[in-house]
DNA sequence: TTTTTTAAGGGGAAAAACCCCCTTTTTTTT
DNA sequence: AAAAAAAAGGGGGTTTTTCCCCTTAAAAAA
């Protein structure tokens, strides 16, 4: 039987060479290489070079992070199933990471038996949800009012761009906007988000993590 | 010649049971046990089991943490070398392990060929201390403008206050100032924090954990 | 195909934030 | 005891943010 392929993306190089050892003792895993982020996955898989049938990914990393290039693998390579493996245990962490396409979300406390078990079942079921990602879910579902949602596409752009030193005017500027319609925005999200001020925005995309410090 | 006895302490059961497996590869080390939490170390040393040369151990953990079992340390087996394994580079967090009676600090995205020559310095030389710790020690005592510190009482109480919804004239009433006082206070960190905007002061405060979302 | 929603833009005004330069009093250093 | 630093307050100004109410064109839903 043929091992399973296996990408370790995760930037702290101690936990990623260490946990491809314990992977690599598995016969039925093969690590194909480890990764400190996501842009050098993109450019790993842009070299044609073998593609794995799994990766695991870690969230918080500098320059590209877990969750942009887990979208990214959606739309490139959308056979390829994402585990994600966080020491982040909320809900708008572990629900952004779903929503950008993970097959299964694991915290970095668990035993390693359970890690073999979720490659496993990735692999074959194509899914690994354990009770803190059903959790998460069963949370959003029945709250209403659950934020995140219904932030469309642009209005993300204008939060983040919110939570740095940029005036409106050059918000406006960068997302090739008039100054009014950025008003707009602004006002939309107020309404929508329940708060004041331009502090109100930025706090809200900080605590959901929509912008990481 | 005799192998280097180490004990792992960290809650992340992954991370560590994968780090057991890196150092063990070294046949120079010798892995005595695995543990979770600051507390298993004080029961297994308590019960006169085999004394480790060196500890690595992380910092966030639950129950007892790093810094807590580094003094305990300290204070029973002074000659037990703590070698101090963070996700965390922020300046307070190393001055306390070191206070605490670290011999070295690591960051976990290190390589680990670092991780085996700090191990080896730390049991002959005694301590092993990277460029960030040394450049910890040398901010704190010889750098004025050392953040935290030339951050006084009542600017961090207006801190606190920018990061609200409240305006400052409302920050005003609630310190009991005039509104004029505290634009100075705003000024003044303006400068010292070399930010523009009241934004800068938010992400600055969040982001050198002043206020906590 | 009509209706509704979304995206884009705008006028005008009040409030808040930002900026610079200044005084007085108290506390701390030297 | 004199000098320096910190804490509090202010004048007068510009820029930015906030607010409310309004229009038009395109896209999506009914």
């Amino acid at each position: 039987m043929k091992p399973i392929d296996i990408i370790i993306v995760d930037d702290h190089l101690l936990f990623s060479q260490a946990l491809n050892g314990l992977v690599s003792n598995f016969k039925e895993f093969n690590v194909l290489t480890v990764l400190v982020n996501g842009k050098e996955l993109v450019n790993y898989l842009s070299q044609k070079k073998q593609k794995p049938q799994i990766v695991l990914m870690d969230i918080q990393m500098p320059i590209m992070n877990g969750i942009e290039t887990t979208k990214w693998l959606k739309e490139n390579y959308p056979e390829i199933k994402v585990l994600a493996l966080s020491m982040e245990c909320d809900e708008s962490t572990i629900l952004a990471m779903l929503r950008a396409g993970a097959k299964g979300y694991l915290l970095k406390d668990i035993h390693p038996d359970i890690l073999y078990h979720a490659i496993n079942e990735v692999n074959t079921k194509g899914f690994y949800y354990t009770e803190i990602v059903t959790n998460s879910l069963l949370n959003t579902i029945d709250n209403p009012n659950n934020k995140e949602t219904f932030l469309k596409e642009r209005e993300l752009e204008f939060l983040k761009l919110t939570c740095t030193e940029n005036t409106y005017k050059q918000i406006a500027d960068i997302m090739c906007l008039s100054p009014k319609t950025i008003e707009n925005y602004r006002e939309a999200l107020f309404a929508k988000l329940n708060v004041k001020t331009r502090i109100g925005l930025v706090l809200f995309a900080i605590k959901e993590k929509i912008v990481i410090l």
